[in-house]
DNA sequence: CGCTGGCCTTGACTTACATCAACGACCGTC
DNA sequence: GACGGTCGTTGATGTAAGTCAAGGCCAGCG
């Protein structure tokens, strides 16, 4: 089966697992290529099936909040996520985006480390803890698979931290945009046009700024002709030469 | 043998792992029990001592440079390091300080994602990065530490975006005094006084300051009477509470 | 159709931190 | 034991981004 043919609208509108049931609802998933279980033969990936449930979120729904016990993982298979951490009064730090094909979930002790709530409308697969960690040790190669989505979750991770720490305003939104189209690229989705779902005041929380500055800034490269803003959250970048410099601090 | 016995100052002294030769000398290691190898038998222990070389680097020394080919993967056994990114002009983002018992060189492509330098005197273990990747293969439950070893690291990163993006100069250097004492605490040193092995512009390149904030803000904290500045890098945390609500954003 | 309530944008003003510039403390070296 | 260098501290000033406040733009709804 060539991904060429998956690629019709009827099979991208049901990319959801459902629980127990037929064989392996898995095998028309629009996401596994990039998703955890993209590893697996087909009679394992319907053992997989058989731990998972199907979730569906819509924007602005909490999936799981910090401290919380940790009893589910999850995968995302349509649609987009933030998770973020707060601070005692109420200052929230966006630690990332979800989008489809990403996990999430991984926790180090028995408690999550961050809330997640939906963006957009939201699909999932959950996977109970245990029987996924059962899971991993039957099928090494599923943990294989997850230490290097963990690999690549680090790596962003430390990239982020030179966009909250080291960069200005300016650049940071370039660095934004600019990732979120690397994103929707992986995922085969246009970058430019790039869809940007998620609100102002949750880009600057994820950027370490106010509404008030992405705002701001926005308008500021979209006078420079950086950027056009166009309705329904879509940025088209006009010169993605002068945002790229921009976001290596040149 | 018990941890008790193993803590004599001969040992401590020694706790490189040699290459090739004896049995395993990693027998003798003071922080294998918080490393990677903790999970291995002593017949898996020396298969993985066969492949790792010791390494010594004097303060300043580089491990790696980012963007290098990642052909080895490293634990260090003994002093302090830090790794860090740079922007084109030369600013720079410290993402970790790292100290006995932590791993470093996980890349999720073929080069390296950030370079690594010591900040002590440092021993470390080196693997050559197929030869370990082989043995993560033969045994799985080094895997799994190692996904293990990830997750920490991750929530560490989410925790660091959380102080890199929201707060302030006061909170990120009690978050940062917090942090070290933990850690130290968690390899059985001192948390108070806490080792600052590392200077104020590494302190600062790591909290997103400047030096010259770092260093107001240390003397605004002593003049608090929340911390006392000791010669050698030592920090007295005179009130832990309070650095405690600051940290958290009270 | 006009009202209401989110978002988003824009403007005026404030501020925390950066920058620029000395100066002091320490340390190894000759 | 004076010298040079690095690192840390302190002071004066500048500025990027935050805060406070007001409108604008829709979308949903009575």
């Amino acid at each position: 089966m060539s991904s060429f043919e998956v690629k019709d609208l009827k099979e991208l509108a049901t990319p959801i697992p459902r629980d127990g049931a037929s064989g392996s609802p898995c095998g028309a998933c629009a996401v596994r290529h990039m998703a955890l279980c993209a590893v697996l033969e087909p009679d394992e990936l319907s053992e997989m099936s058989s731990i998972t449930t199907s979730i569906e979120l819509c924007p602005g729904d909490p999936l799981f909040d910090e401290a919380e016990p940790a009893d589910h993982m999850f995968n995302v298979t349509a649609g987009s996520m933030k998770i973020y951490k707060l601070l005692a009064d109420g200052r929230r730090q966006v630690t990332g985006f979800l989008f489809p094909g990403d996990f999430l979930g991984l926790a180090h002790d028995s408690n999550y480390a961050y809330s997640a709530e939906a963006v957009t409308h939201v699909t999932l697969c959950r996977f109970p803890r245990r029987k996924l960690e059962a899971l991993l040790h039957r099928f090494p190669k599923l943990e294989t698979r997850l230490l290097s989505m963990a690999g690549h979750e680090l790596a962003a991770a430390q990239e982020q931290m030179v966009v909250l720490g080291r960069k200005t305003a300016k650049e940071k939104i370039a660095s934004f945009l600019l990732s979120l189209g690397r994103q929707a690229a992986r995922r085969g989705q246009s970058d430019n046009p790039v869809a940007v779902p998620m609100s102002r005041a949750d880009i600057g929380d994820y950027l370490g700024l106010t509404t008030e500055t992405v705002s701001r800034t926005f308008t500021q490269l979209k006078s420079n002709g950086a950027i056009r803003l166009h309705s329904a959250g879509k940025v088209e970048l006009l010169d993605r030469e002068g945002l790229e410099a921009l976001a290596e601090g040149l």
